[in-house]
DNA sequence: CCAGACGTTGTT
DNA sequence: GTCTGG
DNA sequence: CCAGACGTTGTT
DNA sequence: GTCTGG
């Protein structure tokens, strides 16, 4: 699963968004660094809608359907499964329409060691940026018409690195496929299915960090310190 | 995801 | 236990 | 044509 | 909103 990420890239190296995404630093939304991010929080989101360029806006993060009454969700849809949105027409429908990338610089995860929730930080030392795939939605306000994002981040089985600590991680999509992912004329089915791999964990490092992390009140970046031990 | 709350009626 | 809030 | 359906994940 | 079923 994928419930705690932190984004601090985009203050700390802005040109990185240009470089990969061809987003100017002055079009990056207004969101500070966040070291400890959690679910229904707005959170920046890379898309793109045919005939338009690749764009950056907040979405919540969580998935409401358009024809929800409300924009609030009564599922916890905050990730979405790899292997339910291959297999179920509404989210088929997401999965070849409304793709989008979650920028982070790292995902957590907890380990249940004796009772005691643990969390790990997993991250690529390499890049800077990581790529959670992700689907998105619009919602409409039935009277005013305001619209309204939402967005999930799908899950995959963790590779054998994370699957230490626990069993499921983010889709973190290979740099190369980055723009095939966001290009709304990308309809094959199949290719999509096939880009819905664990990412290896040979080049990802995982540290233990402090459990003040658990309370999503904290939020500094001595969270993403390893922890003394 | 984790943390923290979780209880009301009627009245002025 | 289960729901809400962040 | 209208009515009705359409949406979980992860945890122990 | 959009698709399916009757």
């Amino acid at each position: 699963m994928c419930g705690r990420y932190s984004l601090y890239t985009h203050i700390s190296h802005p040109e990185d968004f240009e470089e990969r995404f061809g987003l100017p630093a002055g079009e990056l939304p207004p969101f500070p660094a966040g070291y400890n991010i959690g679910p229904y929080r707005d959170v920046p989101v890379i898309f793109q809608t045919p005939g338009e360029g690749v764009r950056m806006r907040l979405m919540q993060w969580q998935l409401v359907p358009a024809f929800a009454k409300e924009f609030k969700s009564q599922y916890a849809m905050f990730n979405s499964r790899a292997e339910t949105i291959t297999s179920k027409p509404f989210w088929q429908r997401l999965l070849q329409n409304a793709r989008c990338i979650f920028p982070a610089n790292n995902f957590f995860e907890w380990a249940a060691v004796e009772g005691q929730k643990v969390p790990h930080k997993f991250y690529l030392p390499e890049q800077r940026l990581l790529a959670f795939g992700g689907l998105y939605s619009v919602w409409r306000h039935p009277e005013s018409g305001e619209e309204r994002y939402s967005a999930s981040i799908i899950t995959v089985p963790a590779n054998p690195l994370v699957a230490a600590v626990h069993p499921r991680m983010p889709l973190i999509l290979p740099r190369e496929i980055e723009q095939n992912w966001l290009d709304p004329a990308e309809r094959s089915f199949e290719r999509l299915q096939q880009w819905l791999q664990s990412f290896p964990g040979n080049d990802m490092g995982d540290v233990e960090v402090s459990p003040r992390l658990n309370n999503i009140k904290n939020d500094d970046s001595s969270l993403i310190e390893p922890l003394a031990s």
